[in-house]
DNA sequence: TATTCCGATAGTGAC
DNA sequence: GTCACTATCGGAATGAG
């Protein structure tokens, strides 16, 4: 067992560490990631034998033997919100009395969790990210960490749902290899799944555009400049200038809640189970 | 006054700076590197106004209001000469009772000191490198430290003696840029100087190949892969094992002495004036 | 090629 | 693509009154 099965143990015995496992069921434990990105980082693994060695890529696009890819997909969406909840609880507890918060907390529940997985994982076990924002926390040590949620090499879980790749298989199966544009504007007028479609319109051709080549992907997270996702400036190589800037914006955005301190998100740090 | 013009002040008014200042007269002021290369590392520097710019591969080649190039280099091997004295004072301090290692001594400063300059100082004022060839200090931490020694970048005071230069005019005003070592041999049947020329045979024929292109120098040191000295092997631009594998050749060389004490050695190293 | 400080870059080993 | 450790490599500042 090397270091990439970090996780093996975890979803094996949860009932074992019990100060690691945030939530655990049949289908799946929650942890925090153990050198989270952020102030705030879970991780979603699957439990299942079956599962738990499939490429994240892969995992929502098979069926398994006693569940479909959509199905999984549909389920680990549930425990992603779980995930947002235990996010949001983590703020309440860091903001002590926050109960004038709530939708603040619900804006910030809808648009600063980023959710996804690594197009290259380290360790092997399945695992899907759910991570606030901010990347600001003292394990945000190099580009590679930064890059592996801000480019590409991040595949947001919504570009993970089966229901887009069987799309995709439809256009192909149609068209041929050579389709193109007009193969896929002329589909949405004789699908019976016509209203799912058309919630993904034209801007949405990409959903399928997921990178695979490892070289590739090795170029862009050691390669990508430095940029922050919120405001756009963009750093080179500078990552000590990223780590400035990015706790600047970190005090902005945490600042909007009331009875915000600093000092407990350092204490949060110290006191997070190793 | 920059860093660069470290040693103005000492050629000035050595008599202000005797805890550092090993010897002075009227000429040059010696003193040891502020920052040894190894064990011994002495530098001559001449004290007048006049010379103290000239670069150090042009400054025996020259004439001044008050000697002539060959003159002061014939000066400064004196002086070389008394730094050399002192690094064999410094030997015997270092391993007391050493009145049985005077033969051994005198070996060791006729072929383990090296004497010469490097061919672009930082430090402005012209300097004679003085420097036993352990480079076994503290001070030696990277490549290009080890390579400005032990490199073409370092030129060996022997290769400075004008006379080789002289012979050098007299080949190029003969026979013309297109001269060839046919020239060369021919010119021994006329000269004056015969007999001086004499002393130095066919194969000296690099004595004048400095080269000044500051480019190429800074490959030198930059570029040119690590290689022992003493043994000829070589460490690719892995410095550290460089530095022990100079370990092990220093202890062998200086365990040649009785009383040989790694210890005092180090000891010279903290006691070192700064 | 003076030093020192900081930081970016690269390779390793981990059980 | 995990971490931690070591080391190599690269730029920038450096003073004095």
């Amino acid at each position: 067992m090397s270091f990439a099965d970090a996780f093996q143990k975890y979803i094996k015995s949860p009932e074992k560490f019990p100060s690691i496992i945030k939530y655990h069921d049949d289908n799946v434990i929650i942890i925090r990631d153990l050198f989270p990105k952020s102030v705030c980082h879970y991780l979603v693994i699957p439990r299942s034998n079956e599962i738990t060695h499939i490429h994240p890529l892969d995992a929502f696009y098979k069926d398994y033997s006693n569940i479909t890819g959509q199905e999984l997909y549909d389920l680990m969406e549930t425990y992603v919100t779980k995930a947002k909840d235990l996010i949001i609880e983590d703020l309440k507890g860091m903001f002590n009395k926050c109960e004038l918060n709530n939708l603040k907390l619900q804006e910030f529940k809808n648009s600063f969790i980023k959710v996804g997985v690594h197009s290259i994982p380290s360790l092997r076990n399945l695992h899907i990210h759910v991570i606030t924002s901010d990347f600001e926390s003292p394990s945000m040590k190099h580009k590679k960490h930064y890059n592996s949620f801000n480019t590409d090499f991040f595949v947001g879980f919504d570009k993970l749902n089966p229901m887009l790749n069987k799309r995709y298989q439809t256009i192909v199966s149609r068209s041929g290899p050579a389709g193109g544009e007009e193969d896929y504007a002329s589909d949405s007028t004789n699908s019976e799944d016509d209203n799912i479609y058309d919630d993904y319109g034209d801007d949405q051709i990409e959903y399928v555009s997921h990178i695979r080549n490892e070289g590739m992907l090795m170029n862009i997270i050691k390669q990508s400049p430095l940029k922050c996702q919120s405001c756009g400036k963009s750093f080179g190589n500078k990552f000590q200038e990223l780590k400035k800037h990015l706790h600047e914006e970190y005090l902005t955005k945490y600042g909007q809640f009331d009875n915000f301190d600093h000092d407990n998100i350092v204490q949060y740090y110290e006191d997070r189970p190793r």
